[in-house]
DNA sequence: AACGGGAATGAAAATCATTTTCATTTGTGA
DNA sequence: TCACAAATGAAAATGATTTTCATTCCCGTT
């Protein structure tokens, strides 16, 4: 298995956080950082298996990676300009629990995602 | 401007009102119908500026379609065989409409699913 | 310093869903 | 019948992502 390249992690913070693979691509190659695509989809893959980064989906399919800092949230993102709130989940792991107990699952975990338009588009 | 082609909507129903267009030109194919992958693209795109129905994105960022209105229900899926459960989610419903008004959200959506092992495994 | 093996890298090819192009067919009204 | 717009679909184009594979880099060992 391959290590995370740090500077895809540094690039990925720059971007304010948020990108998909290509865009930190261009953004490398922009500030003359001599890196292949491949290796950044490797990284990607790796810190998003280390949970360092989170992956979310635009409109359009393509995949945006974003630092994700805290615990375990939920996200509410607005599927046209993408802004995206960290939101509390607390009923959703209730819930979970309550579900997986019923049909008599184990060692669950969960995901959860909401998507409208934000107040502003 | 192409209008929906009928038999697209009617397969679409047929799977469980949830497939991704390559789905529903596989369903058709089996059962003998005639049509090309193009039309199955263009109808669903038509489909869903008529609001008849939805369009969320799988983890893979493939394209799946609902019918709109559609009691729609959650999974419970066991990461070791796979196995399947559809839930209900209620819970879920509520929350993401009281998340959302809290940030001035309209127009939403949202996904989760559950999963873990299953008694079996 | 030379050697060896595993990890990292990236160019190019392969995949796959989706979109576009474009020539053909179909339907409909004059 | 004629003409024209809409519908259709095969094939090519697109674009993100993954895979392949040969090369390079790193590091500990002789």
């Amino acid at each position: 298995m391959s290590r995370s390249n740090p500077r895809v992690l540094s690039t990925l913070e720059r971007a304010g956080g948020f990108a998909s693979a290509q865009e930190v691509y261009r953004l490398m190659q922009r500030e003359g950082e001599s890196i292949g695509l491949t290796t950044i989809y490797r990284s990607l893959q790796s810190l998003v298996n280390d949970k360092i980064v989170d992956v979310l989906r635009r409109d359009d399919g393509e995949a945006i990676y974003r630092l994700c800092g805290e615990a375990h949230h939920h996200h509410l993102v607005c599927k046209s300009c993408g802004d995206t709130v960290e939101i509390e989940g607390g009923a959703i792991e209730k819930w979970a629990k309550v579900m997986a107990e019923e049909h008599g699952f184990r060692d669950i975990g969960h995901t959860a995602e909401i998507f409208g338009l934000c107040a502003k588009c």
